[in-house]
RNA sequence: GGCCCCGUGGUCAAGCGGUCAAGACACCGCCCUUUCACGGCGGUAACAGGGGUUCGAGUCCCCUCGGGGUCACCA
């Protein structure tokens, strides 16, 4: 058998959308598995669609998600260049092999042309499809109007009658009436072909093996297939991606900022969490297992396991997962993906980051939530006195004044302000005072955060606030209480 | 609308003719606990509908319905 070569051909928009990152991922790791070649093909055909710097950004995504090619225009390899646009030249000899055979032809038709005739027909109610206006078109004509330089595309010649079809790993037999095939264009008036013939050339002088891209593609496949026989070429192994979908309704769009990898970079998920969901949307490993390496994904994957229908990319399980991740760092990897976003609201203030960081990685998520999670140490906020009931710990904004004064009381008697310290003292004179815990520590806890729910207790927070602020914020609630 | 594909809980998803239809997320409850989170335990919730085939169907076939894709000189 031989060697199994796949491609990933995406477009340089500007970013990596995830259904894209999806199907790199999935064509990695049939590749890597199969110990193939991954080949990486930059297809710039519409090039008013030309955004700088875009290839850039499908390198950069990709190495960061640890997926390396072993061929792409950055490395080279024995059959490129790797970018269509630099192949201009390679596809319009093939295309007039097919004009030759009889299996397209020259199409002089204006934009203008085909709008009416369109219009005329879709005004009786009919659907349209190119009519073969210029098939009938004598040699001479032909001749004719390519010396008179006027402008064209070369267009697929579609039989008829008969059936097309192919084979897919994912859908198994599909197959269609010609009769239902448009003509579609090959070469466009720049003299760039379409992305339609453009990789049927491309995949078979790359010789790729294995076409693995989304099913968006299913209905146009059979017309590759008639190209490929008419080339008298050999057709590739077709596994089509179902898509993912954003509800039941949308697929990911860049409308709701949900759909580029670096949206959710930025927002703070982490590459190995987001590879590890995008994964399980649309695959099965045929088991419970969820967490996964690269290298483990690569062991386990098979294309057996590839679902065929739309896959709503869940955010809450994603989220999930990231903070599942978060939680599997080291302290030490964790306090440095933190520290920019503590930054954002404690720089400059001296808190002790090791010790926050311990508070916060079991109750990260996402990143971009801990900012707003640590803002109350930097500054008290508003809150209503309210905050100071709880039911099971027996307290109110009637009790607090009492139970922070005892706390002052203790506090102030500490000599060195350590979270030991403050620990020890508080727990013995609270057990002393034959008192629950809650009965303090509760209206402590509002007293210096304002806050219903906070990363770690009131004496965490006491340790971090230091004692002047700690004091002060105390002082503050017993005024706020007695106002 | 034509053509193609798909259809197990809210979501992902196992199941591949024969145990009470796994598991995960989310949700709810309980435990742990100075709040929250983590952790532990438990719970609600599905084979789209209708016909067949079969001793037996979520698993096979047909129809209906529902959803998606595609009908560009975009990919």
């Amino acid at each position: 058998m031989s060697v199994i070569r796949t491609r990933f051909a995406p477009s340089p928009t500007g970013f990596m959308h995830l259904g894209g990152l999806r199907t790199a991922l999935y064509d990695y790791l049939f590749t890597r598995k199969h110990n193939g070649v991954f080949v990486l093909r930059i297809e710039d055909t519409d090039q008013d669609r030309f955004v700088p710097g875009a290839t850039e950004v499908i390198y950069d995504t990709l190495r960061s998600c640890g997926m390396h090619w072993d061929e792409g225009p950055d490395i080279g390899g024995p059959y490129g260049p790797y970018v269509q646009s630099e192949r201009k030249d390679t596809y319009l000899p093939h295309a007039k092999t097919l004009i030759d055979s009889g299996d397209a032809y020259y199409c002089f038709c204006t934009h203008e042309e085909l709008a009416q005739r369109r219009a005329a027909v879709e005004a009786k109610g009919e659907t349209w499809k190119y009519d073969k206006h210029c098939l009938h078109l004598t040699p001479e004509e032909v001749q004719q109007k390519l010396q008179a330089g006027t402008p064209y595309v070369v267009r697929q010649n579609v039989p008829l009658t008969g059936q097309s079809g192919f084979d897919d790993l994912v859908y198994g037999t599909i197959t269609v009436d010609n009769s239902t095939l448009d003509d579609m264009v090959l070469i466009k008036a720049d003299g760039m072909p379409t992305y339609n013939f453009a990789n049927v050339v491309d995949d078979h002088l790359m010789r790729i093996t294995h076409v693995m891209r989304g099913m968006e593609y299913l209905s146009s496949t059979p017309r590759y297939n008639l190209l490929y026989r008419a080339l008298g070429w050999e057709v590739p192994t077709y596994i089509h991606l179902p898509t993912v979908m954003r509800d039941a309704h949308k697929k990911l769009s860049k409308r709701d900022g949900d759909a580029f990898y670096s949206d959710f970079i930025d927002k703070g998920y982490l590459t190995e969490a987001l590879i590890n969901y995008l994964a399980l949307v649309g695959w099965s490993p045929g088991n419970d297992r969820e967490f996964f390496t690269m290298d483990e994904l690569i062991e386990a994957f098979d294309v057996k396991g590839l679902s065929k229908s739309p896959a709503i990319f869940d955010i809450e399980k994603l989220t999930w997962f990231n903070a599942a991740y978060i939680r599997q760092m080291t302290p030490e990897a964790y306090l440095e993906k933190v520290t920019p976003w503590f930054d954002q609201v404690l720089e400059g203030r001296g808190m002790d980051y090791k010790r926050l960081a311990e508070l916060m990685q079991t109750r990260t998520e996402v990143f971009n939530q801990v900012p707003d999670m640590v803002r109350f140490l930097a500054e008290m906020p508003e809150y209503d006195i309210s905050l100071y009931t709880h039911k099971k710990m027996k307290t109110s904004a009637d009790t607090a004044p009492e139970a922070l004064r005892f706390a002052q009381g203790v506090l102030t008697g500490i000599a060195d302000w350590t979270e030991s310290n403050i620990h020890e003292a508080l727990m013995g004179a609270i057990a002393q005072a034959g008192l629950k815990n809650g009965a303090i520590l509760w209206p402590l806890r509002i007293a210096l955060s304002g806050l219903q729910s906070t990363p770690g207790g009131a004496v965490e927070i006491a340790a971090l606030l230091g004692r002047e602020e700690t004091m002060a914020r105390l002082e503050k609630a017993l005024e706020k209480l007695a106002g």
